[in-house]
DNA sequence: GACCTCCGGTAATGGACGTTACCATTGACA
DNA sequence: TGTCAATGGTAACGTCCATTACCGGAGGTC
């Protein structure tokens, strides 16, 4: 509770930003007070002021940071494995778990109701998780129909169709706070029957 | 804004009704203030808690009658058709349609911030809604794979993938407000997509 | 040690809101 | 026409909250 205290402002500011989305990412946006901030995080209100001008500027700043840290990795992943099957697997299973991690649950659940008070956030947050997910796949599953390992015509439709497959009902339970996020065995297994489908979906077979 | 003058309290009930929903939808559940509902449905306050006790029984009431309104027909509709095919295209388009409603979007973008307030309004929405369908669904394919038709072994986990399918980025761009629902060639040609790969996939093949 | 900047604690300010109360009006009914 | 319950409009009450101001201490610099 008494956190912030450290001395460099760095350090504080991060101590303020991981208690903010911790009550955030709980209550909600306009549920949130200034006030349930401090208390978790300590300090005072004069530094919230200080540091992010106002309450919006502070849910800014967390949304575009944690964006910034678990999506990132979403984009620059070595995925191209020798074999469609485990690209596609260790694909779904990095997805799943940043859809399933704390910080894009947190987000994700903010961000769905406060689009209209945020919609460049709310894009933005968009376009550098799913959309550069799917973006991804899609090229991965391009070069697999150029080699004829599918024979799939939109690619980049089929992959909205796997990151759908991915999510499954899991990620609206774990949103809807009606079951905990998946272990690694759930995962695994949730990720190999649905790469098993895709798989079979697009690969050639004895004509249609 | 004078729509609730009407005499008979059941019409009173309902402008109510439809007005709360269009502002709660809108701002969201804490964000939304008597006054904001009175001002777009008339009348004075006093209906309000008359007829609801209170904003979370106005709030609860929503819900549930939207949700038995709009869900309602996942669950009785004859969807059993000669080809499997057809089924799950049938199946595939309904399900669309519905998550795609207002009154679900509208419902779902609450419910996901306010899952700790109201947790078990949020169950009943999820158990009427997707767990049903999903149930649904599941049954279908069990009675192709006694058929021979389908070879998939777990047929519940399948129907999820299904489900996800269906939803794909569509879903997640309508509800952030980043896109207008699809319109009706735009979700049939999303669906077709969806059951031809699903279809490959859970078909007999020519061993793996 | 004097000075100054930064910070924690607390309170003040101004507004919004859920809920209740009051009053004048209305419309049905006898 | 007289009576009564329901209703619309408005205001009151108590609370909560974002934001700002004020005060006193701490720690560093000359």
């Amino acid at each position: 509770m008494v956190k912030a205290k450290s001395g460099r402002p760095a350090v504080r500011r991060e101590a303020l930003l991981q208690a903010a989305a911790e009550v955030f990412f709980e209550q909600g946006y306009a549920a949130t007070s200034i006030d349930a901030i401090i208390e978790r995080a300590g300090g005072s209100k004069r530094n919230i002021y200080n540091e992010f001008g106002n309450k919006e500027g502070l849910f800014a700043a967390i949304v575009t940071e944690n964006s910034d840290k678990v999506l990132s990795t979403l984009g620059i992943e070595e995925i191209e494995r020798h074999d469609l099957r485990e690209t596609l697997t260790a694909f779904g299973r990095h997805l799943l778990a940043v859809y399933m991690s704390p910080a894009v649950i947190g987000i994700y659940r903010i961000a769905v109701t406060e689009a209209n008070r945020f919609p460049h956030l709310v894009k933005s947050f968009y376009e550098q998780g799913p959309a550069r997910a799917t973006s991804r796949l899609a090229e991965v599953l391009e070069a697999a129909r150029e080699r004829g390992d599918i024979r799939t015509t939109d690619c980049r439709r089929a992959a909205g169709h796997f990151v759908g497959m991915i999510r499954d009902n899991l990620h609206l339970e774990v949103v809807l706070g009606l079951r905990p996020p998946p272990s690694d065995e759930e995962a695994q297994a949730a990720v190999a029957s649905a790469v098993e489908i895709f798989l079979n979906g697009v690969r050639p077979c004895q004509g249609k």
